[in-house]
DNA sequence: CGATCGTTATGAATCGTTTCAATCCAATGT
DNA sequence: ACATTGGATTGAAACGATTCATAACGATCG
C-alpha cells in the first residue's frame, strides 16, 4: 500500500540513495535523472514517512510550544509569533494547551520530549527542576513572561513594571492629576508589577496621587462593580483618570461610568491593559497598552535556535517594552 | 548521550524485549523484573523515542486539525474539543492555522501526511481532488461546516438555517412583529443560510414582516452604522426586534440603538450569533445562538476515528442544531 | 596510452523501537 | 523418571529514509 523510496528509485531505474539525493541534495543528481526520479514521484504519488527521516536524523524539524489558554488571544499571538519565525526555517511548531494545569503540562512536555522536538517554548508553572532536567537532556528551553534563577534557561518577557508606567505616565501628560489604578488580585505578578510601575510614575510626577481600587479578578463583570464605586465616591475625591490592569476591566469601568453620568474623556480618562481587538469598539474607543505578543513569540524561537545551533552559547533574558496605543478615551480635555 | 532501551536492558540485566513489553505489555514480564527495569528507567532518565516506535508501527498516534484562524473561538472550541476526545485515546492533536490561506493548507496537509496522521479534520478550502487522494493514499478525512459531493468522506457542521429560524422565533415569541435581519455581505454561505432561516421563521408566522439591513462585513463598526440607520428610520417602519447575524454586528448595533435613546429590549429587542465570551458583558447582556463548536470537535474526531477502526464503514454526516442563550436583550416588553 | 580528476550513482549500514518465533525453566501430571 | 504445560524471557528481523565510503564513467592531461 504504502510506496517507499524503494518503489519510486525502481520505477526511475536508479538506487534509492540517488532518490534520496534528489530530495536532499538535488545539486548532486544529474538533471536529467532528477527530473526522472520526480516524475516517478509525482506518479505514484509518494510521500517521505517523517518518522523514518527523524529517527535517521536523531532529532525533528519540530518546537514545542505550551500556553496556557489557546483562546487567550495573548497566547493566540504568541504562538502566531513563533509560527512564522518557525516557518522561514522550515521548522514546524507544535501548540498544546495546559490549562494551567501542571498535570496537563508535564503530560505535554513528556510528549514533546518523545518527539525528540529541538526545543520548547513554555509560559509557566514548570518545575525548576524539570526543566533543568530537560537541558540537561538536550531538549533546549525558553521561558515566556517568567524568569528563573537558573542562569542557563533563555527567556523572554515583557515589562509590566514600564508598561504601568507608561500608561500612568500618558494620563499624568494628558492633564490628569489624581489616579485610580484598577486591578487585582495583586497576587497575580502582572497585576502587582503594573501597579508598581504606576506608583513609580505617580512618584516622579509632582502633584499627583494614586488611589487603588482592588479587584477579585479581571473580569468585565468586576470592572463594571469598581467603576461604580468610582461613581459614588465623593466628586471632590473622584479620581480623573482611571488605569485598569486589564482592558475587560476598563470595559466593565467604562460601561459604569457612563451609566453614572460621568463623561469619558472628559471627566474621567481611562485606559486599559492588553488592547485585546475589542478596545477600539467600545462606545468610547478604549486606549490601551500593547503587549508585543507576536514579537515574543518570534523571538523566543530565535532564541531556541540560537542554543540549538550552538548549546554552549550563554542563555539570554530578553525584556520587551510595551506600547502604548492612544484611542479616545484618554484625549486631552476640551478645555 | 541518548539512553535507549538498549541501555536500559543492559543496566536492568535483561533483554530489550522485555524493556518493550514493560513499557508496552506489562502483564507479560514478572512484577520483580519490571520493578527492576522500571527503575532503570526513572535512573537513566530514558525516554522513549517516538520516531521510532512510530516507524515500527507504520502510523503515528496523532491526527491533524487545520483551522482557518486558531485565535477565532470558534475554532479554539473547536480544538478544545478534538484535543479532548484524542486525549480519552491517547492519541494527540497537530494543530495548524491556514490563514484561509490555500497554500498554507496545502503545507499543512502534507506535513499532516508526512507526518502519517491518523487524520486530518480540516475546515475550509480543500481542493476536492486532493481530499480524494489523501484518502486514497490512507490518511482519513472530515469535514467541519463544509460538505462534498465526494460520498467517501464524513463531515460535521452546524445548520445555520436551523439557527436563522431559531433566533426570528425568538423574537417572535417575545412579542415582536417588525423584525430586521442585519448582516453581510450574504455571498458567505453562513450568512445567507441564517437569512434563509430567518426568512422561514417569517413564513411561517402571521402577521410578521421581515426587512434587511446588508452590511459589508461583520464588525462592531459595520453593526453601529446599521444600527444607525435604524435610528434615522420612521418610527412607523422601525423594527421592534434585530437579529444580528454575528454578535460583534449586533454589539455595534446595541451601541448605536442606545446612543439614539432607543431602548433595549424595551423598544427593540436584539439578538446575536455564536455566543461569544463577550456577550454576557454587553451593558444589556445580549442574547445569542450558540454553536456547539466543543462538540464538534468532539464528534469529528469520533468520525475519524471510526473510520480508522473500520476504514470500509460508510462515511457519516452529522449536523448539530445551535443552541438558543436568552439574555436580557431579548426579554420580554414590560407591558 | 595510462594516469588523474570530477561528476554521478550505488547500496550496505544505520537510527531505536517493537514484534514474534524460539527458548528456557519450573511446576504439574502420569 | 519423563512428558507436558504455560509463564517469562530472549534476540534477531523489520520499519523506511539517510549517509557515506566506494565504484563507475567520461573527460582531460602529460
Amino acid at each position: 500500500m504504502a510506496i517507499g523510496v524503494r518503489d519510486v528509485a525502481d520505477a526511475a531505474g536508479v538506487s534509492v540513495g540517488t532518490v534520496s539525493n534528489v530530495l536532499n541534495n538535488p545539486s548532486l543528481v544529474a538533471p536529467a535523472t532528477a527530473q526522472r526520479v520526480q516524475s516517478a514521484i509525482d506518479e505514484l504519488g509518494f510521500v517521505r514517512n517523517d518518522a523514518a527521516r527523524q529517527l535517521r536524523a536523531g532529532r525533528s524539524r519540530t518546537i514545542g510550544l505550551v500556553v496556557l489558554e489557546a483562546s487567550n488571544p495573548f497566547f493566540a499571538d504568541l504562538a502566531r509569533g513563533a509560527e512564522e519565525r518557525a516557518y522561514t526555517d522550515g521548522l514546524i511548531v507544535l501548540t498544546a494547551n495546559s490549562d494551567d494545569d501542571a498535570v496537563r503540562e508535564q503530560v505535554s512536555l513528556d510528549m514533546f520530549q518523545q518527539q525528540r522536538v529541538l526545543g520548547v517554548v513554555i509560559s509557566p508553572r514548570a518545575d525548576p527542576v524539570r526543566i533543568q532536567r530537560m537541558q540537561e537532556q538536550g531538549t533546549h528551553v525558553v521561558l515566556v513572561e517568567r524568569t528563573t534563577t537558573d542562569p542557563t534557561v533563555s527567556s523572554v518577557a515583557v515589562d509590566n513594571i514600564a508598561g504601568g508606567q507608561l500608561a500612568v505616565n500618558h494620563l499624568v501628560t494628558t492633564g490628569r492629576r489624581r489616579i485610580a489604578f484598577v486591578g487585582g488580585p495583586t497576587s497575580i505578578r502582572q497585576v502587582s508589577d503594573r501597579l508598581i510601575g504606576a506608583t513609580r510614575a505617580i512618584g516622579s510626577q509632582q502633584g499627583t496621587t494614586l488611589q487603588v481600587v482592588e479587584t477579585t479578578n479581571m473580569t468585565v463583570l468586576e470592572g463594571r462593580s469598581a467603576g461604580e464605586s468610582i461613581v459614588a465616591m465623593e466628586p471632590s475625591e473622584r479620581p480623573d483618570g482611571v488605569f485598569a490592569a486589564n482592558d475587560l476591566l476598563a470595559i466593565g469601568v467604562m460601561q459604569a461610568l457612563r451609566s453614572g453620568g460621568i463623561s469619558i474623556p472628559d471627566d474621567i480618562a481611562l485606559i486599559g491593559y492588553d488592547d485585546i481587538d475589542f478596545a477600539m469598539s467600545t462606545e468610547v474607543p478604549l486606549s490601551s497598552i500593547r503587549q508585543p505578543s507576536r514579537k515574543l513569540g518570534h523571538t523566543a524561537v530565535d532564541l531556541l535556535l540560537a542554543r540549538v545551533a550552538d548549546p554552549d552559547s550563554p542563555a539570554q533574558h530578553i525584556v520587551f517594552d510595551p506600547e502604548l496605543a492612544v484611542r479616545e478615551s484618554t484625549h486631552s480635555t476640551t478645555s
